[in-house]
DNA sequence: AAAGGACTCAACCGCACTATG
DNA sequence: TCATAGTGCGGTTGAGTCCTT
């Protein structure tokens, strides 16, 4: 069967754009606006496909885009990024204003990743070898914390986020303790919690983790403290309290509810995971939260 | 000054997902 | 339900530039 391509080939421009195409490409879509990119280029009047006519504009033309150097902060930020989300790049890009998920990929590519590369060839910590293979493979900085080298997976549809507090025992062994090694990083969360099972707490962890790729698990490994970078980059939504801990907002439906809420009532938390030892936490604003948060 | 290797980054490619009829 | 168009995304390429010898 096949598609179709998205353009006859024959007779269009190839390579570096010339001023002239910019110019006719930008005053179209200032006129047009974007969108219908398969027909754009036949009526801007423009030898070029689609595909290349919505490239051009979109890391190059569009207003707001930011030429120059990737400043310290910016390299910060896209590494913790990085960490969180993986190779999606265009998720990355969003929360750095005026940066283009390509422009981000080849830094990270000819700067990050070279770096990352010569760290891992040295006398740096190497990961684990891991017996219950995984798709994310890790890399370790000088700094000590290391970075998730992710292939770039898109999420199934029907794959959401799925939180439930019901207990399911069909994990195999190897999955139990795997999983119960992340959860033996928060043990001091662990003995803490009032009421409720912390077996339950750890099931509903593994599940969690299982369906979405661990991705979700690194954010609970993540303190409020330490999310605070987030905050301030915009990758969450939230407050923090006088003790600079951070307490996410979570959105239900179209009620707003905020942690501090649930902290007033429970004590203040010290991490993401403390929320899920409670088993009187409703997780479906979580749910919604971390579907929305990204 | 010249050669050629290394590097950068804009652009291309193919696949995947969503919308629509 | 299926086919197709439209769009978005990540991986890869290659021309131009920079750097080293």
């Amino acid at each position: 069967m096949g598609r179709s391509p998205c353009c006859s080939k024959e007779g269009l421009n190839k390579g570096a754009w010339t001023a002239m195409e910019d110019k006719i490409l930008t005053d179209y879509i200032n006129i047009h606006g974007e969108g219908k990119w398969r027909h754009l280029p036949k009526r801007a009047g423009l030898k070029r496909c689609g595909k290349s006519c919505r490239l051009r504009w979109l890391n190059y033309l569009r207003p707001g885009i930011k030429r120059g150097n990737i400043t310290n902060d910016e390299e910060e930020l896209i590494i913790r990024l990085h960490n969180l989300l993986g190779n999606r790049w265009s998720l990355i890009a969003g929360r750095l204003p005026g940066r283009t998920d390509n422009e981000i990929k080849n830094y990270w590519n000819t700067n990050i990743g070279r770096r990352l590369q010569n760290c891992s060839s040295s006398n740096l910590p190497q990961p684990d070898p891991d017996p219950n293979p995984n798709p994310k493979t890790r890399e370790w900085n000088n700094s000590g914390s290391c970075l998730v080298q992710t292939k770039a997976t898109r999420w199934p549809n029907n794959n959401k986020v799925i939180l439930t507090k019901e207990i399911t025992k069909q994990n195999d062994e190897a999955n139990n303790d795997h999983n119960n090694h992340h959860i033996n990083h928060n043990s001091d969360d662990a003995n803490n919690v009032t009421g409720g099972s912390i077996d339950e707490a750890l099931d509903f962890m593994a599940d969690f983790q299982m369906m979405e790729g661990n991705i979700y698990s690194e954010l609970f490994k993540m303190d409020f403290a330490e999310s605070s970078s987030c905050l301030e980059n915009n990758i969450l939504e939230g407050t923090l309290n006088n003790n600079n801990l951070l307490y996410p907002k979570l959105s239900f439906n179209d009620n707003t509810t905020n942690v501090n809420d649930y902290s007033h009532s429970h004590g203040p938390s010290s991490s993401w995971a403390d929320l899920l030892y409670d088993t009187g936490f409703d997780f479906q604003p979580m749910a919604t939260f971390m579907e929305s948060g990204f």
